[in-house]
DNA sequence: TATAGTGTGTACCACATGGTACACAAACGG
DNA sequence: CCGTTTGTGTACCATGTGGTACACACTATA
């Protein structure tokens, strides 16, 4: 599962690229490449979408590079960062039932528990 | 990464299995291998812990065997049931920061949460 | 008009994942 | 005592993951 089929990773990122490009020439295929730490190949692979899939440390580094979210590009490649499942597996009940709970709850709900967690209100 | 290495996986559903065969034979390394459908051999590396990956399917299953809880078998393997994943990748952001913050709240705080939103309190 | 830089095609690779198939010796049950 | 059942050892496998290496043709640029 390389791509959440919503929004085709690679075409994602191909039009940040070239959008970033048109004001810094420093945003070639190549030298992005080269800045992450891939062959130039492989990410023209990604972009096009063609089942190359990227290691987290990649994704992250793409996503600097970008300036996109890490966890929305992590998502988009099928992908969850590894401290996110961290904290799941070392209580692995309560947070798959907090998530499956949480799991239809709209945004502003969501967004009003973490405001209060980190108020301290709990 | 197969198991979790505070507890071996393997040697956790070895004993599990071994203490339900003292009331009921049906519970053989053999038999359960059977029913959750793999073969013998790679049951008995799995219980031993020879690196042998279990997919989420038969750890599901093996759990409903045991009478264990299906996170925390998936936890003990490294993994993260595909629903759970499902959940947060659909709003990634969202979900990642607020797992973060709850990275060091005490187990009663989450269950409180739990039992606000289950309460429709939002 | 050389030359540097660009995106892409092709070939190849190592390791992880998730298993099957079968033989074998020991133990157990009737 | 004999057949069945048991756990395990060994060999093998397909597919997925996450890439490298290099040649090639085009394009921009100086």
């Amino acid at each position: 599962m390389q791509t959440t089929d919503k929004y085709p990773f690679g075409a994602f990122i191909r039009e940040k690229r070239e959008t970033l490009r048109m004001k810094d020439r420093r945003y070639s295929l190549r030298q992005v490449a080269a800045r992450i730490g891939v062959e130039p190949s492989y990410l023209s692979k990604v972009e096009r979408g063609e089942n190359a899939p990227l290691s987290e440390e990649k994704i992250l580094a793409l996503a600097l590079e970008l300036e996109e979210d890490q966890d929305v590009l992590l998502a988009l490649c099928g992908k969850i960062g590894k401290d996110v499942q961290a904290v799941i597996r070392k209580r692995p009940h309560l947070f798959a039932q907090l998530i499956r709970d949480l799991k239809n709850l709209p945004d502003h709900a969501v967004l009003r528990i973490i405001r209060e967690v980190r108020d301290g209100k709990w």
